[in-house]
DNA sequence: CTTGGCACTCGGTTTAATCGAGTGCTAACA
DNA sequence: TGTTAGCACTCGATTAAACCGAGTGCCAAG
């Protein structure tokens, strides 16, 4: 192994992920000026191959990268970039635009993400029912419904509208007031119905209500989604020409559109802090050969609190998948802890 | 024209949207106890050809339906069908399961059309800035945090965050009491900042309040779409087999995706009750060609409220697709006239 | 009017021929 | 000893030809 073999390892693959077509050895010589014959070459891609970086689909064929070579690109060859100053303001501003409400942000950042790569993008709102509860309220909007406000400690907010006729608004801020005080700082996930049931003390004059409310909020909670993921770019997968055939695309489409398989991707990520790139098999989702999972955490209040993540054919432009996945992860977190802490 | 030439296209149309290849006589003849030979059938045939209601791929091909063929066909040939009491008990009871949001019974209505078809379904919500404020709320839920609560007459309710801090509960009750007691009935789109405007004088001690109000509402309103259009069944564009090629599916899925095509298609429809048939070119999509759309309005306080839609191939089971439609536009307004009204 | 029979059509499939990008190997060269 | 020009070879992809068969139109007999 030497430094021309690396050199003409990162060509090839450089020109694959532009052409999605192999690469012989006389094209390479001509298009880049490597300054050694096209027979060197050839020698040179016959060791790698033999190294097993890279393949060859048939023998009259050029070489394609093989994944053990995709691994060795992005973990030394890769050029490091970074956006342009009007990118980086593009991006910041589109951000920004609406802070208000996270999810929003999270979906708008999904969609920079996909448009500036032509993947697919996945990212995970901070985990609602793990965070601590912060402020609830039962507020009567009709003669027949009661939204139920919960806010979390991450500044999500959650409405669920409540079947619930008679009980006057005094009465409903009586109960949220108490609830509130006796829950505040308590993990959502934990708010259960016993949990209700023993605050039924508090309120021995209401307890007939607190027993109307329990299986009501329970059915409620249990509606909220264990992880919620946005996703983004999901028309890009008719462009991966890796899928000229309607099966292959509506393949991927059903996993990335199914909400099991979305928490799936985002739990399989340890808990570190840098930007992992799983390539074909070895992207920890066994479903997703042929593709390749670029994803990193991001912190929310100090703390991890959930992942961003691209998906794409092993054939993409890693480096521009982990400069732009770096620059939204700082992003948001920068959003977020100005504006949310 | 005669009975049996009607009974062949019938039989011919039927086959065809069972198998989407072109039937020929021979395999008609045998298939269908028709009772005459295959040499009648083809000078049959040659005559529906004539008359624009079959097409011939090619010479040695067997006939296919011409779009004047399948209209004949859906106004005068097409049996009607009904569901049977089992799946009549399993809509209603999926439909009823949670019927306190709107959104989630109109989302679970185009979910059990899909299901029942295999066609892309559309269903419209009840118009929301057309319709007239029944309630409005101003809920401080963090520091920074006001919630605006919007109720309409037609039962949906939108929340709103805004971003507003300092004015505590009181004064936002204050406000939000004085606006909707001069709102109320009045359609959500003519809640223009200048009308809020006009009811500066009835907060003078709040006139500064109420002009850092206006731009904020006016952006939120601007927000909530003008069409809101729940979709579903997009997957099975992947199994219509007239789109082998990768490209038209990503048309269809494009269109069927796009906001501003699904306001299109609900609002092409006139204002009359029937379940109408559009029928390839006919279908009032210049884009949709080589598809069709079934489509119907369903009422809700007793007005003409939205619509319901089926986007498929013109090869589809019309007879189906009728069934269902009808059913579910039924059921929707069962449900809403017993419980929303 | 219906039907069996028959020649004919033509897209789809199979088979064969050709093309060309790319390879591996060898021999000559610096 | 590493590099390079040259050349025979490989093999998928493309093109061309041959063949198949479902289906038709038409005609003559029932």
């Amino acid at each position: 192994m030497n430094d021309r073999k690396l050199q003409i390892l990162r060509v090839i693959i450089d020109d694959f992920i532009r052409t999605a077509q192999p690469v012989g050895s006389r094209t390479l010589a001509k298009k880049y000026g490597l300054g050694i014959s096209s027979a060197t070459i050839r020698n040179e891609m016959a060791d790698l191959e033999e190294l097993g970086l890279l393949l060859q689909p048939h023998t009259s064929a050029g070489r394609i990268p093989s994944e053990e070579g995709y691994r060795l690109y992005v973990d030394t060859l890769m050029q490091d970039r970074t956006l342009d100053i009007h990118q980086q303001d593009l991006i910041r501003k589109l951000l920004l635009h609406r802070v208000i409400e996270i999810d929003d942000v999270i979906q708008q950042a999904a969609a920079i993400m996909s448009e500036m790569t032509g993947l697919v993008s996945l990212i995970s709102l901070p985990h609602f029912k793990k965070s601590k509860l912060e402020n609830m309220k039962l507020i009567r909007i009709t003669d027949s419904k009661v939204l139920l406000i919960l806010v979390s400690n991450s500044g999500i907010v959650k409405n669920l509208t409540l079947a619930m006729s008679d009980i006057p608004q005094r009465v409903l801020d009586m109960i949220s007031d108490t609830l509130l005080n006796k829950l505040l700082g308590t993990p959502i996930e934990e708010i259960t119905p016993k949990a209700i049931h023993n605050i039924k003390q508090e309120l021995v004059e209401y307890a007939d209500l607190i027993e109307y409310l329990v299986p009501l909020l329970r059915d409620t909670l249990r509606e909220i989604d264990d992880v919620d993921v946005k996703v983004d770019g999901i028309n890009n997968i008719f462009n991966y020409v890796e899928y000229k055939e309607v099966e292959k695309v509506r393949d991927l489409y059903e996993k990335v559109t199914n909400k099991e398989f979305q928490g799936k991707i985002i739990n399989s990520r340890s808990l570190d802090e840098e930007v992992s790139i799983g390539i074909g098999q070895n992207n920890r989702m066994a479903e997703l050969s042929n593709c390749s999972i670029v994803s990193c955490n991001y912190k929310f209040n100090g703390k991890q609190a959930g992942a961003l993540c691209f998906i794409g054919p092993t054939r993409m432009d890693y480096s521009l998948a982990v400069t732009v996945i770096s620059y939204i992860k700082e992003t948001l977190e920068g959003i977020f802890s100005g504006i949310y802490l």
